[in-house]
RNA sequence: GCGUCUGUAGCGAAGUGGAUAUCGCAGUGGCUUCCGAAGCCAAAGGCCGUAGGUUCGAAUCCUAUCAGACGCACCA
């Protein structure tokens, strides 16, 4: 469904053709003013110099081979040389109308479908999720979803970490602790035992004690090194053992990302990688990529315009061993030969920049990628405390996810039990979702590259530009829509009038936002920002509050007009329900 | 040293070269016999870090500078 600005723009440029001046001068935009009107169009202003005309000059004949146009409302020009559209309520009830017929609601399919992989994962087997993959987890669902409904083909990959020495000293840990077990003895050649040794808070204990040891126990550490060349050398029992670290590790991780609403297509690992890294060091040494610098085999990736330093991306160490450049150029090997990408998108922490710069210009030199492969580096922010550093809980730790998710429904349960009588089950399950909403808003609503001060307290607060406002806005159309339905027996209906009645000011502003919808949605794709949706789910329900301040729906008598106000409020909540579907955020029935 | 990002009201943030810079929180003053007050309305709060430049026009583009955060090959 074309754009109504698009429509709009049309019409000015015809004016600006009609008058001999080029076509691209009739650019319209949502008016800043909306005080005076509700499009503008600046093209008088910048045509002014080409022409060597008086900028109002230009706008007033634009308006004036135009103004009958039955499209406008309002057409004028306006000193400097703006000018100023307002449209005919029929236009916007006609293309609410078109909206509301179409399941989409006007916002067209891609006409370049793409095989995209979204990399939002970074978590860590055997390791708790904490407050820090918060972020990447719910943009980067979020990226997804955009994508998706765009109608790009998006493969989401959780890409876990499983791989290096946090393995060996998890298995050098359990040998001291447990030697009598069957992945420690040499000579053992049955089956091993198809129940892991350990559960899931007992690995979450494991780590941190064994990550602590290594840093005063040399030996300790020495031996956990030689575990994960072992177990990169194919040991069998320590490999047994790792199978039951990432099994039991996973199981607990899908849980909490189900927690967040997050889900990816493609449970990856770091290791899945490995069998890709020997052709393709022998590829990078083949074709004259790699060289031998300080002991280590690299790939040069300077270029001449680069102001900055830009060290090698590094194949492999002077011990022979790989890094983590490697998995990562493997994983885009793997990612290819698997699903042939057109644009992979990491979501990741911005302070691997550089990083993935690095690794980029690599993949490309290297040939590992096509040239029309878009490799896109979505850095987000650092979630910091309220002294500005980098999270941390009261005693210094870090804060786990759960604890997090925990702390604000808890907070939310007890706002809904002291405003609202209800069941503790019901309650409970409202709070949920309410405190998601809050939490996942909270931080969407953010621009992603900024930092971010983490704060319970902003969250978990109902007021103002917040998740749950948005929520509690869409709880009073389907309470509006639930009353109007029993009373009228009859199903709500798509019944827009012809625009040609009176229409009150705050009618018309939910009308223009409601139209502004798939605008929004190819912005906010084009430039992956989720945060555009939140401003405008905002912006929807401020004006739907106002709308349902002045306006009496239920009591309304002329029925014909209670029809057009019930098809609006539920085309708004059409929209309101496929964008938080879109953050990956759900709305109770009643909150 | 080189580089990246960020400086917008007391706090948190939007802002695609255009008019009087936009929201939210906190604070101030109003609004419940009426569809959900988790709401609405109003007033108040600003040298858009600073200084130059480009432009008819700059928070936005360029240069310099200050402040903060971060990054710069064998960690991930």
């Amino acid at each position: 469904m074309e754009k109504l600005i698009h429509i709009i723009t049309k019409e000015v440029a015809k004016g600006f053709t009609a008058c001999g001046y080029e076509e691209t001068y009739g650019t319209v935009t949502v008016s800043n003013r909306p005080d005076l009107c509700q499009y503008q169009c600046n093209g008088s202003m910048s045509a002014a110099k080409q022409y060597k005309k008086a900028p109002i000059a230009i706008a007033n004949e634009v308006v004036d081979s135009i103004k009958n146009n039955p499209l406008f409302d309002k057409i004028e020009a306006v000193a400097p040389g703006f000018i100023n559209i307002n449209v005919s309520c029929s236009v916007l009830t006609a293309y609410m109308k078109e909206m509301a017929d179409d399941a989409r609601l006007g916002c067209d399919l891609t006409t370049e479908k793409k095989t995209i992989v979204v990399d939002y994962g970074g978590a860590n087997v055997a390791k708790p999720l904490h407050v820090g993959h918060m972020r990447p987890a719910v943009i980067g669902e979020s990226i997804k979803r955009i994508y998706k409904f765009m109608g790009h083909e998006v493969i989401g990959d959780a890409h876990l970490g499983d791989w290096g020495l946090p393995m060996g000293l998890i298995i050098v840990y359990l040998k001291e602790k447990e030697p009598a077990l069957p992945y420690f003895d040499e000579g053992f050649q049955g089956e091993y035992p198809a129940e892991a040794p350990f559960t899931i808070s007992e690995l979450e204990m494991i780590y941190p004690e064994a990550s602590k040891r290594s840093k005063s126990d040399e030996a300790f550490l020495q031996e956990a090194q030689d575990a994960v060349f072992k177990l990169q050398n194919g040991h069998r029992g320590y490999y047994a053992l790792w199978q039951h670290i990432i099994n039991v590790s996973v199981a607990d991780i899908k849980r909490l990302y189900d927690d967040l609403n997050v889900y990816f297509e493609l449970w990856k690992k770091e290791s899945d990688a490995r069998p890709y890294i020997p052709d393709m060091v022998q590829y990078m040494k083949d074709e004259g990529y790699a060289h031998i610098s300080e002991g280590a085999l690299v790939v040069d990736v300077k270029e001449d315009t680069d102001t900055k330093e830009m060290p090698p991306c590094m194949i492999l160490k002077s011990n022979g061993a790989t890094l983590y450049d490697t998995t990562d150029l493997a994983t885009i090997v793997e990612r290819v030969k698997l699903f042939n990408p057109d644009q992979i998108i990491y979501v990741v922490d911005k302070r691997q920049e550089l990083y993935f710069e690095r690794i980029f210009r690599c993949s490309r030199k290297t040939k590992l990628v096509d040239s029309h492969v878009e490799l896109d580096f979505l850095g987000f922010g650092t979630m910091n405390g309220k002294d500005g550093k980098p999270f941390k809980t009261r005693d210094g730790g870090i804060m786990r996810l759960d604890d997090l998710i925990g702390n604000v429904n808890e907070e939310v349960y007890k706002k809904i039990m002291s405003n609202r009588e209800m069941g503790e089950e019901e309650a409970r399950d409202i709070a949920k979702k309410v405190g998601l909403a809050a939490l996942k808003y909270g931080d969407l609503s953010n621009q992603a590259t900024k930092d971010y001060v983490f704060d319970v307290d902003r969250f978990t607060s109902f007021e103002g530009n917040t998740g749950p406002y948005i929520l509690y806005t869409m709880v009073r159309i389907k309470s509006i829509l639930a009353k109007y339905k029993e009373a009228n027996q009859e199903p709500v209906l798509n019944a827009f009038l012809d625009g040609t009645g009176e229409y009150g000011k705050s009618e018309i502003e939910l009308m223009l936002s409601a139209v502004r919808f798939n605008d929004m949605m190819e912005h906010a794709a084009d430039e992956m920002a989720p945060h555009k949706i939140c401003q405008y789910i905002f912006d929807l329900a401020n004006a739907l509050n106002t709308f349902y301040h002045e306006n009496k729906i239920i009591a309304e008598e002329n029925k014909e007009k209670q029809k057009e106000w019930i098809s609006m409020i539920q085309l708004v909540l059409r929209i309101f329900e496929l964008c938080i579907e879109i953050l990956a955020i759900e709305a109770p029935e009643k909150m």
